[in-house]
DNA sequence: TTAAAAACATACGCTACCGTATTTTATTGG
DNA sequence: CCAATAAAATACGGTAGCGTATGTTTTTAA
């Protein structure tokens, strides 16, 4: 079966969430697709050009559309953090620590996080929480989940209800 | 002047902090001390001992130290969150996205944030917390912690200052 | 002072990548 | 069917890094 650019680029984010993005590389890809690496420059320039694409395929495919999912299905609170503490996390992870070394990925990823964060504030403000406090929790719960998203694999003593509980109680 | 080994321990270290541990690369330390690589294999066997030796000389450096500090000094739980955000993280996020690579790394990390969060923990029962609410507490402040090292380098909406206040209010 | 040891420099072979050039195989439209 | 195009394979030269071998300088200790 003959492969398409869309196969290259999956690898690629599959390696991504496997290895990290130092292992995203042409030849390795190659491999795993059991292909030749000549055959690559046919569907991308260079390496680069690979990354690139992978960044514009996550953005689309995991990050738009579940935002808009979110904006419509008028999920609460309680449930859209839960969804989001109970994703997946290890395609979000290797994108989050590829970002700490690529600028270009670091700054398309505050475009998000600042979508997903408002998104948040909404239904705190849902909750009878003032606009600036709403923004306020709802930043220190995406905080959380990257934090969580951080360790979690590594230390399983983060619970995911305790911590939603916390950030989902009103304050005195 | 002549080298020690801790000079390649430190510049490690730094290169760590500054690139990356993918970056640590046994020439490019060389370049930067202005030696051959030629000495560094006086100091370690290879490569893998200078990475241990780095592991080791941060966590007696950066964190055993500090732990014993704060448990020492008496400090109040704002002061101590205050200091945690507030101190250089560069070498800290280094540590914590170098653990992502390596599980070693990360499992010597899951100690060193256990020894954390109970020093949290213990800040939170002088409150008037009960012991099983403290730990959740603390676990929420930690995990806000790492989620904030990662991103306010790249997203600099992020107040600290707003987060100690809501992590150290009491929940109604 | 001088021999041994430590520190440092240089040169080498090896591997894993990159990107290019060239050739071979498949696919497709006239 | 058969050119023309696309896809894939192969082969190449180049770079960066590893670890080793070997040679040179510097330091130390008897």
């Amino acid at each position: 079966m003959q492969l398409t650019r869309e196969d290259w680029i999956k690898a690629g984010l599959q390696q991504l969430a496997d290895e990290g993005i130092h292992k995203v590389r042409i030849e390795a890809l190659a491999r795993l697709l059991k292909i030749s690496k000549g055959s690559f420059y046919h569907y991308f320039r260079d390496h680069q050009e690979l990354l690139d694409s992978m960044l514009d395929y996550w953005e689309v495919h995991a990050t738009k559309l579940i935002v808009q999912s979110m904006e419509q299905q008028d999920a609460s609170l309680e449930q859209l953090l839960q969804i989001s503490f109970n994703r997946d996390k290890k395609m979000e992870i290797g994108i989050y620590t590829w970002a700490k070394y690529d600028p270009v990925v670091a700054e398309r990823l505050v475009d998000i996080e600042e979508q997903r964060i408002s998104c948040v504030a909404k239904l705190y403000q849902k909750k009878g929480i003032n606009n600036a406090e709403s923004i306020d929790r709802a930043r220190l719960a995406y905080l959380t989940y990257v934090g969580w998203m951080t360790r979690f694999e590594e230390n399983p003593n983060f619970d995911i209800d305790k911590m939603v509980e916390l950030l989902t109680s009103f304050s005195g």
